[in-house]
Parts: C-alpha cells; sequence; structure tokens
DNA sequence: TAGATACGAAGCCGCAC
DNA sequence: TGCGGCTTCGTAT
C-alpha cells in the first residue's frame, strides 16, 4: 500500500528565528499522514515608513537593509509609504530600533513574521502545502514550503496528563488517559492493581517511562487540569534537578521551560504537541464557574467528581496512599486524567478551539487573543486596499460610553415582556458601517458619508467589518440549523469581541469614534424604541444596553400578553427599518425578538432608598420557571442560608402566599444551630494577601487567620498568592472555616444576610422583617 | 502572549461632632 | 456615633 504525500494540515504550532542569519518560518502541523515539520527559509520580514524618510533611513540603516520600496500604500493619514525588508529578524529588530532614535516612525514593526506570513495568505488554522518533502522518525519534514489557504478538518490525538507529588514536588505517579491508553506509572514495588500500573525504581525512571508512554502515544495535545504551570513545569523543574532531559518533543527534542518576566506561570516548548490546560480552555469559551478546582467543574458539568475542598486533606491522603496503598493512589490518578478527558468531550473543547483557530488564526494554547483575532482578520484586507495600519498609540484617549442602563421602576408586577436586540452591537456595526477604513475614508467624503457619534463619519462602499460580521452570521445561522453548538458558540464569541476590541486601548485601530460610534447608537435606539413602545400605550419599566421591559396593566391571561410581545417586536422591527431607509437611506440589520413573558416580577430599589436599581431583578415566566438577575442569590459571595431564603420568599411573594410563617421559622432554625452549615461565606482573594494595605476586609482577616494557623502546624500557606476563602461571622469576628474557634454569631446572619433580603422584597406586600423578627425574638 | 463599561453592596477607615 | 469616601468583590450586558 502506498500513503500518498500530506498536502494538507492542521497549525499544530508556528515560530520564526534566525539561522544562519537568515530567516526561518517553522509549523508544526496535524495531517491524515501524521505530524508535519514545514519550514519556510528566507522570507522577508517587513515594515512601513513615509516615503519622505526612505533617503535617511537607507543612510541609516546602510547594508542591514535586504532592499526597499516605494509602494502605493499609505498610512491613515494619507501619507505615502515605503517598505523597508530585511533578511533576519535581528536585522528587522536592529533596524526599527536605530529608525525610532532617530525619530522616524515605523508602522507594523511589531507583527510577528510567521504571523504576517500565514495571515496575509488567509491562512487560518487549515492550510495547504507543498514543499521538499524527507521523511524523519515520526515526522515528514517539508522544507522550502510553499502555502496556501485549506479546509482541512483534523482528527487531532489528545493525551490527559496528571502527576501525583508529594508537597515538595517530588514525583509519585503520572496519570496517563486518551484514545486507546488508561495507564499509570508510579515507583513501587509491582503489586496487583485494578488498573493499569508499570512500576517503576525511582522519580529519574518515572520521568524516562513517561516520555517513552508520551512517544509511544504520541498525541497531538497534551491536556490536563492546570497541566502547563503544574504538572508540565513540575517535569521541567525535576528534570533539571536530576540533570536529565525530557525527550518529549516530536522530533525527540527536549522540553523546554520558560518563566514568565512577571507574576505567575510560563511558556513551555514542546516541539509538535500543544498543551492544553482545561481551565483555560473552559475559559476560552467563556464557561464560567464559581470555583475551577477540577472536583467542582466535574460535578457541575458531569455530576460526578468527589467534592473534597480541603487541599491540606488531599495531599495528605495522596502521601499516606503513596506509604500504604499504591493502587488506590493510581486509581485517583487515573480517574483525575479521565474527568478531563470527559469535561472536554461533554464541552466540545477541541472543536471550539479548532474551529476558534480556523475562523482567527488564533493557536489553540492561545489565551484570550481578542485582539490578534481581530488583527489577523482586518490587516490582510486592509493592505489590500492600500493601507497600512496605524501603531498603538501611547498617548490620551478619550473614554467612550458603555452600555444604556435605564432608570427603573420598582414594583412588583404581573405581565412583564423583555424584549431584547439580537446581538446588538454587531448589528449596529453591520447597519451603520462601524469600521476602521471606513472612518478614515468618511472623513473624507463626509458629504456622502453616514454621520456616526463623537465626530465620526463612515464611508457607505469601503469598509470590511461589516462584510466579515455578516459572513460570520449567516455561517452561525447555518451552524445553528446543523445544531453544531461549538461552531455557533465559537462564531458568537468572535462576533461580540469585535466592539470590546474597537473600545480597547490595546488594538492599533482603537478610536473613539468607533466605540462611540457603537454604544451611543445603542443609546438612541434604547430610548427611542421605549418612547415607541409608551405610544402603543404600555409601560417601559427597565432596560440595559439591548434588552427593553415592557410592563402590561390590567388582567391579561398569558396567551393575550404573548401576543401583545409578539405584535411589540414587529412593530419595533418594522419602526427601525423606515426609520433608518429614511434618515441615512441605509438597511437596517437590527433585529429585536420578544424574548421572556414574566408573569410575575419584581423589580426592587436600592437598599434603603426609594429609587428603583440597575441590574437586579426576578421574575418568574409563564412557565414557572424562576429567573434571578444580580440578587443575592445568583452572587458566589451570599451564604446558601440567604440564597435559600430570597428564593423562597420570591416564590411565595410570586404566588400570592403570605411568608410571616416562612421567615419566622428561618429565624428560629437559624438561632437554634439547625442551619449552620448554610452559614459559609465564599470570596475571592484577587490579590496577594500582603497587598491589602489600605483596609482590611472580612475575607482578608479570615484569610490571615488561617494562614497563621497554618504556618504554626507547619502546612503549606493557602492564601499567599491569590485564592478562595471560606469563613463564617462569630463572635469573635470572620474565622475561617478550617480553624474555627468562636461561636457563630447568630444575629450577624440575622441582619446582614435575612435582613436586606427581606426587605426588599417585604414593603412590596406591605410587610415588614423588622416587626416580624422582633415578635420572634421576643419569644427567647 | 492587551475585548468593553455600568452598577450595587458591604465593610473599612478617617473625620466631624 | 454617623457620614462619606474609598476599596473590594461580584455581577449584567
Amino acid at each position: 500500500m502506498t500513503v500518498s504525500p500530506p498536502n494538507q494540515g492542521f497549525i499544530l504550532s508556528a515560530n520564526s528565528f534566525d539561522q544562519q542569519g537568515q530567516s526561518l518560518i517553522q509549523l508544526w502541523l496535524a495531517t491524515d499522514a501524521g505530524p508535519v515539520k514545514l519550514e519556510v527559509s528566507g522570507e522577508q520580514t517587513v515594515f512601513f515608513i513615509e516615503q519622505s524618510q526612505l533617503d535617511r533611513a537607507q543612510q541609516l540603516l546602510g547594508g542591514e537593509l535586504a532592499r526597499s520600496a516605494n509602494l502605493p500604500l499609505k498610512d491613515f493619514q494619507q501619507q505615502p509609504l515605503a517598505a523597508l525588508y530585511f533578511h533576519s529578524l535581528a536585522a528587522h529588530k536592529a533596524a526599527q530600533l536605530s529608525l525610532q532614535q532617530a525619530g522616524i516612525t515605523c508602522l507594523e514593526g511589531d507583527v510577528k513574521l510567521h504571523e504576517r506570513f500565514l495571515y496575509e495568505r488567509f491562512c487560518y488554522g487549515s492550510l495547504l502545502f507543498q514543499g521538499q518533502l524527507r521523511q524523519q522518525r515520526g515526522y515528514t519534514q517539508i522544507s522550502q514550503a510553499k502555502v496556501k489557504a485549506g479546509d482541512y478538518q483534523p482528527q487531532l490525538r489528545a493525551l490527559s496528563l496528571d502527576l501525583e507529588c508529594s508537597r515538595h514536588g517530588e514525583l509519585y505517579s503520572a496519570g496517563l488517559h486518551g484514545p486507546g491508553i488508561a495507564k499509570v506509572v508510579m515507583i513501587g514495588q509491582p503489586q496487583p492493581s485494578e488498573c493499569e500500573i508499570r512500576w517503576v525504581s525511582d522519580e529519574r525512571q518515572l520521568l524516562l517511562a513517561l516520555c517513552e508512554e508520551v512517544q509511544g502515544f504520541d498525541p497531538d495535545l497534551i491536556i490536563g487540569w492546570n497541566v502547563l504551570n503544574f504538572d508540565i513545569r513540575l517535569l521541567a523543574k525535576r528534570a533539571e534537578r536530576m540533570g536529565i532531559d525530557l525527550p518529549l518533543g516530536r522530533d525527540g527534542s527536549k522540553l523546554r521551560w520558560r518563566e514568565r518576566e512577571q507574576g505567575q506561570g510560563g511558556f513551555a516548548t514542546l516541539a509538535g504537541r500543544v498543551v492544553v490546560d482545561g481551565i483555560d480552555a473552559l475559559k476560552n469559551a467563556s464557561y464560567h464557574f464559581d470555583s475551577f478546582s477540577l472536583e467542582f467543574v466535574a460535578n457541575q458539568l458531569l455530576g460526578r467528581g468527589k467534592l473534597v475542598d480541603d487541599m491540606e486533606d488531599r495531599l495528605g491522603e495522596i502521601e499516606h496512599n503513596f506509604k500504604h496503598d499504591k493502587p488506590q493512589l493510581a486509581k485517583y490518578n487515573l480517574e483525575d486524567c479521565k474527568l478531563v478527558t470527559e469535561i472536554f468531550e461533554h464541552t466540545h473543547l477541541q472543536q471550539f478551539l479548532v474551529l476558534r483557530s480556523q475562523l482567527t488564526g488564533l493557536l489553540l494554547d492561545r489565551n484570550g487573543g481578542s485582539v490578534a483575532a481581530f488583527t489577523n482578520l482586518y490587516l490582510p484586507k486592509l493592505h489590500r486596499a492600500g493601507y497600512i495600519a496605524p501603531n498603538l498609540r501611547g498617548d490620551f484617549v478619550a473614554d467612550s460610553p458603555g452600555g444604556y442602563v435605564m432608570d427603573s421602576r420598582p414594583g412588583l408586577y404581573r405581565h412583564v415582556l423583555v424584549l431584547d436586540f439580537k446581538s446588538l452591537y454587531p448589528s449596529i456595526i453591520r447597519t451603520f458601517k462601524v469600521d476602521p477604513l471606513g472612518l478614515i475614508e468618511g472623513l473624507l467624503e463626509q458629504d456622502d458619508a453616514i454621520e456616526g457619534f463623537r465626530g465620526g463619519f463612515f464611508s457607505r462602499e469601503q469598509h470590511f467589518l461589516p462584510g466579515i460580521i455578516e459572513t460570520l452570521w449567516k455561517q452561525r445561522d447555518q451552524a445553528k440549523k446543523e445544531q453544531d453548538q461549538a461552531r455557533s458558540h465559537a462564531i458568537k464569541i468572535l462576533m461580540n469581541s469585535f466592539y470590546g476590541v474597537l473600545g480597547s486601548t490595546g488594538c492599533r485601530f482603537h478610536d473613539p469614534r468607533l466605540a462611540s460610534s457603537i454604544t451611543m447608537r445603542g443609546h438612541q435606539l434604547m430610548r427611542d424604541t421605549a418612547s415607541w413602545i409608551e405610544q402603543q400605550g404600555y409601560q417601559v419599566i427597565y432596560g440595559d444596553t439591548d434588552s427593553t421591559f415592557v410592563w402590561l396593566e390590567g388582567d391579561l391571561d398569558n396567551p393575550q400578553a404573548q401576543a401583545i410581545g409578539s405584535k411589540l417586536a414587529v412593530g419595533i422591527n418594522h419602526y427601525w427599518q423606515q426609520r433608518i431607509q429614511q434618515e441615512f437611506a441605509l438597511e437596517s440589520q437590527l433585529e429585536i425578538e420578544f424574548e421572556t413573558h414574566f408573569s410575575d416580577f419584581l423589580m426592587p430599589t436600592i437598599r434603603g432608598s426609594e429609587t428603583g436599581s440597575k441590574k437586579r431583578y426576578a421574575g418568574r415566566t409563564a412557565k414557572g420557571e424562576l429567573v434571578i438577575k444580580g440578587l443575592e442569590t445568583v452572587r458566589s459571595d451570599w451564604t446558601a442560608l440567604a440564597k435559600h431564603f430570597q428564593t423562597v420568599l420570591l416564590e411565595k411573594v410570586f404566588s400570592g402566599d403570605d411568608p410571616s410563617e416562612f421567615i419566622r421559622e428561618s429565624i428560629q432554625q437559624l438561632q437554634a444551630g439547625e442551619l449552620d452549615e448554610q452559614l459559609i461565606y465564599h470570596k475571592r482573594l484577587r490579590r496577594r494577601l500582603s497587598e491589602y494595605q489600605k483596609n482590611v476586609p472580612p475575607q482578608v482577616r479570615a484569610a490571615r487567620i488561617a494562614d497563621e494557623h497554618n504556618r504554626k502546624l507547619g502546612k503549606p500557606l493557602q492564601y499567599q498568592h491569590k485564592g478562595r476563602i471560606a469563613y463564617l461571622i462569630t463572635l469573635s469576628g470572620p474565622e475561617p472555616l478550617e480553624y474555627r474557634q468562636s461561636q457563630i454569631d447568630y444575629q450577624h446572619y440575622i441582619d446582614k444576610q435575612l435582613k436586606p433580603i427581606a426587605d426588599a422584597i417585604l414593603p412590596f406586600i406591605g410587610k415588614d422583617f423588622e416587626q416580624l423578627s422582633s415578635a420572634q425574638i421576643g419569644l427567647f
């Protein structure tokens, strides 16, 4: 059987560096014929300067310059530009430095060679290639490669890795899980075990055996939980300590670890493989959890995994099992690997990351990167329109306003409808042609342009972003139709990131006229939509950014209310189509949707005030589902007591039941010590413990007490570098859950967890917490 | 190894009284 | 003791 040589693949990693004074671009690809190392040599690096500076630049640079040319390109100030080319990255960097010192501005000098090489060819994730082929051990090398855009769909092999070690970082075992592998490498004498164990004699042998196993499985991805900054880093450190290399790369090269200059964490180089951390990947896919511990996330997503919060117990258990019950340790080790594999499968994380790559060119292990994604998509189009992008502005730029949040009308209501503009900001960009190039061209031809805000004008013809969004929008509709959730999700995140990028000073296209022309158009849409609704005889009681809350007075049944909602949505869409056509001669791409019908609804006031709240409300839909936004129940820093209390209170009030008895019972049970498990506060420590200088909030007090105990007991300190603390309020103030000494302060919980919640609801039914509770306290 | 702003609440802390 | 400013956290969109 002959295997045809690979000609298409998916990018696992991309780099560029100098080799013998010449640049070299190196891509690792996954292909159907196995891994490929693809190299492009001699690609020249480039940046741009004003043509008027070219003579001076040539004099300053001399022989460093490979070539230069005046090109039919201009900057955003319409100045004609020249391109300067270099053979190496080093020469490019040095030239930029010396020109900058001479006061010459270099444009697009910060773009990495491999990034430019790929996006100028519209290569995002997948590509087609050809070149000189040489079969190496374990991979195919392609030299002198030519590359163009492709649509290859990769099948990536992922290996889930998890290390177990002592509290001092001495390795005990390594778990490996993936298709066709479920195995633990462990130090110790062979003994019977449920799961497959490869026994080794010591840590050095463990490291070497692990390398063998990885090479044998040959994964594209190594996944895990905090796998980069814990497992991979630990591997690198232990190997360094023992003076051995870890040949984990696909070309047999060793694992290299580089610490980040500031802050925690670092970077791993592992030729031909990508390390993808499950926590980061979930965050990239915009998942959020109160805690990102493996146990918590597995429990939430898969409904399994034991919830052991106490790391100290866990460490103790691992150490104990390593001494006395290695099969048990192996079982736990492998179980954690499996959990990670299952979380990836359950959430389609791998598909999400591949799709993100194919949409944006971001590599699989890249976190964040909204600005980079935008740049990758926009620059090649901009260049073909004859422009070079501006540099990041270091100077002050005016802020842009955000979303419009209406003053609310507080009250307890029946029949509240919520109407939402679907993807408001992307639809504003599409409708009003908000675009960086469009702004430049629009300012040149203001008479014919579309007027935005803050002095912005936008070209009717020349723009890219509206088209990019339109294409994505259609792809998303298609994905939804095919029930491809990962794809639909990836596109949604990308579309929604565009506005944020234009509003970010970290983006080279940032301009307050762009951001404000989006958000302030949103303000106008919200206000005028509310006015239109009120003209129809309905009351708007609240709205935030893209949503409008409409109260339907009078006795209505659910179908009647639904019918009004549908009618309003149609009317509003029609209104804006007409108006935008008349005022701007543009086609409205806006779409408001009747999304929710609350048969019961509560809009509270600001605590201790008559003013209506914003971003806090509760409602019960016609289907009976309780929806709570912003209130204590959905906040992770309130106790289970408060959350349960609020939920029940809302249910009762919405049902027209008298909550008095429930409130009295709650207080009584609390004081009787029957609810002690519900009294725990959880709060994040977002800074280092030592950085809380100006004041000391309760969570910090508790954390300091906890670490003081840890120090005395010779245990590792838990809260010095950020974290999450569980504590209670006692008669001696806040104390950590695990070291509580004093009695619980029940009065605190009545005053600070029950009372404020009751006070927000009871006035609307003519009752008062103070009265109900004083009668209760009188009994004691 | 750069998406945004708007909002609410609690608790600490300095200060006036 | 009460008030207001400020810090901190978490959330809506």
